[in-house]
DNA sequence: ATTCCGCGCTAAACCGGTTTGCTAAACCGG
DNA sequence: CCGGTTTAGCAAACCGGTTTAGCGCGGAAT
């Protein structure tokens, strides 16, 4: 720790100040048995007083490999780590690498670019998650070789790719909520990043699906107005709701996409005056963490979120170690979870028309019943 | 795309099949205005017939730099991804990172240790969070002569720190109880880590002083039983408030010292029969996004968690970029936000006694009023 | 016609480690 | 005392790129 110059020290300094050559500075660090155990000491005494560390980037280059997982994401990433989905899904990943002794490193667009990301990306596989085919980036991984599995992606043909049952568990949400009575449905959607196309066989396309068959099964077909989209946050679910409702629609049941924006439809039902699930039903889907604590628990369509990311992870491990080259895809169930966030429709919001129409006679300004303490920081 | 062999293709071969040097394929991509027009575009065209990328860790040795920031942690990725608190906070660092195009890599225990981990990582500068100093393994980085910035540690001397004004925002929450009429009090503390020993400097302990400081100015003392400790997760306060109730304690008020845990609280507190305020006011730490979004709202210690992570950030760049190479310790306030889980003591429930006393005489075997649809999946 | 310049490209050195193959000395049993 | 094995350590090649110095050449300036 004593005599530390401007530079950092290379190996080539250690082996001058303790006078052997880098091949035992090398061994010292790596392979101790092979060095007379006085002078491995002697050596790695050298090495601390100056501050050595070896570069792990140089170590990297011969041992041909980053022992390292790429997380693929075409968002910034300062603007997902708190979403709780992509929290749970990073943590399955995180499961799996850390059993084999790797370590993350999330690959998201570099001052927009994330071709750019990639070209940089230190890793010795990727998952991706949210990626759309469309995306061509991925053709520049594919082509390189790089192992690489898909999560939640329009599939590639030949890649390996895990997904769920979406288009199943968006048709039982809506199922569930028509045996409760309800007509009136509000279908809130994940709007797609700006300059991104929608896609039909995003999840977002798969879950709408699902959605429309059970309506479409029962003779209900969603009105305009009745299938809105918003930014999959807390606000948007948010802004959604009470959007609707001032544009004058009733609903008396809830089909949101997403937790996150569930508990903001919670949270602004609540601010309307609404009681849920007296008043209002609502359902989301992904079944978070949380969605179990909110009031009233909600009620969702769980995936195995988690378990995702660590059969993503496994799968991209068992790839770059060789194991099972060519894996197959893998889909995952989901299924229903009924809490307290819906109820039969109430007698007096029963209506005779069988859709969610525009009830713009009624139509009010401003919430019904604003909540005077409305959330915000009062000091 | 065409004559893919076994191996990955390195710049050689490139050179090889292009008829040119290697320089030329390395100009070809890095500055092809060096090259004549054709040949920069024969050259990729080649490169990418062979799926050539260029490696990236190759790259970076020869550039002495990773760009890549590490984001250094002592617990296991798997567990701490889905706290809000770490989301946020990787947000904020996230944020920096991309603005001045790094990437973010993960530095956790690799097989248990967190040493393996630092010599594996390939990063510029160091964002070190909750690492306590005893953590010897800053040593390496420290000495090593790694940019490094830590955040919520106690602090070490010569080394730059994020804080935050914890005690200040502690005594703030508890005057606000105690304003409010509040006698019976019960804390709920951070668990530390298994293994690792209780810091009285860390963040646990300088909100404990900020409570108890608030406390003895009231007279108050906390008696055994009323500061209890869990690990910082729902369930943790879900058990806390429990266990607490089940040995016979009746706090009016509780300080707890994470927002997780308090949603937890709450959670109990409904499962318990007890209403929030009325019944029961709870104090949050952190003001997480959520906590404006429970219910009821969650009056809460802020604490500006992204913008603690976006100054640890553009520290540790400023550093890697040599600009402030001694750069200051920032300390960042905290304030209190009043929300609607807590309230004045209620007339019934006020006690004479100015401690909060076991009252064994009144102890309730299970759950006054249980609630009959506890949350569990039903489907 | 010579000099000079810039273009287009290359050979070789370099980044900071690890690994291979080898040598010299020490050891060892017969 | 000898041949053979082990031990301790070294020089050089290598990982896969980037970068520096420089070379041959054609055209413009002198």
């Amino acid at each position: 720790m004593e005599e530390r110059t401007g530079r950092r020290p290379r190996i080539a300094d250690v082996a001058r100040e303790a006078g052997v050559s880098k091949t035992a500075v090398s061994f010292a660090f790596n392979r101790p048995s092979r060095l007379a155990p006085e002078t491995a000491i002697r050596i790695r005494t050298v090495a601390d007083s100056l501050g050595y560390r070896p570069d792990p980037v140089a170590r990297m280059l011969t041992q041909r490999s980053t022992r390292t997982l790429g997380v693929l994401t075409p968002q910034a990433l300062s603007v997902i780590f708190s979403n709780p989905f992509f929290g749970a899904f990073s943590e399955g990943v995180a499961l799996a690498a850390e059993q084999e002794g790797f370590a993350l490193d999330f690959i998201s667009p570099l001052h927009g670019s994330l071709t750019r990301a990639i070209e940089r990306a230190m890793v010795d596989g990727v998952v991706a998650i949210g990626v759309s085919a469309q995306h061509g980036e991925v053709e520049q991984l594919r082509v390189a070789g790089l192992p690489l599995v898909m999560v939640d992606s329009s599939a590639l043909p030949d890649l390996p790719t895990i997904e769920v049952d979406d288009e199943a568990g968006a048709f039982a949400a809506a199922q569930h909520l028509l045996a409760l009575g309800h007509r009136d449905i509000l279908v809130v959607g994940i709007e797609s990043t700006p300059g991104t196309p929608p896609e039909p066989d995003g999840v977002g396309g798969r879950r709408a699906r699902g959605y429309r068959k059970a309506l479409a099964g029962a003779g209900i077909e969603l009105m305009r107005g009745a299938y809105v989209v918003a930014p999959s946050t807390i606000e948007g679910g948010m802004a959604a709701l009470r959007r609707t409702w001032e544009d004058g629609l009733r609903p008396t049941g809830v089909l949101v996409m997403s937790d996150v924006m569930a508990i903001g439809v919670l949270r602004a039902a609540r601010e309307l005056g609404l009681r849920v699930p007296a008043d209002l039903s609502v359902v989301g889907f992904d079944d978070i963490d949380i969605s179990q604590h909110t009031h009233p628990p909600l009620t969702t369509v769980h995936q195995p979120i988690r378990l995702k990311g660590e059969t993503a992870g496994r799968l991209v491990l068992a790839m770059i170690e060789g194991r099972d080259p060519r894996p197959a895809s893998v889909r995952l169930d989901t299924r229903l979870i009924i809490r307290e966030s819906t109820g039969p429709v109430a007698r007096s919001a029963k209506r005779t028309d069988a859709t969610c129409r525009p009830v713009r006679l009624q139509r009010t300004s401003g919430h019904p019943n604003p909540n005077p303490r409305g959330g915000q920081p009062t000091a």
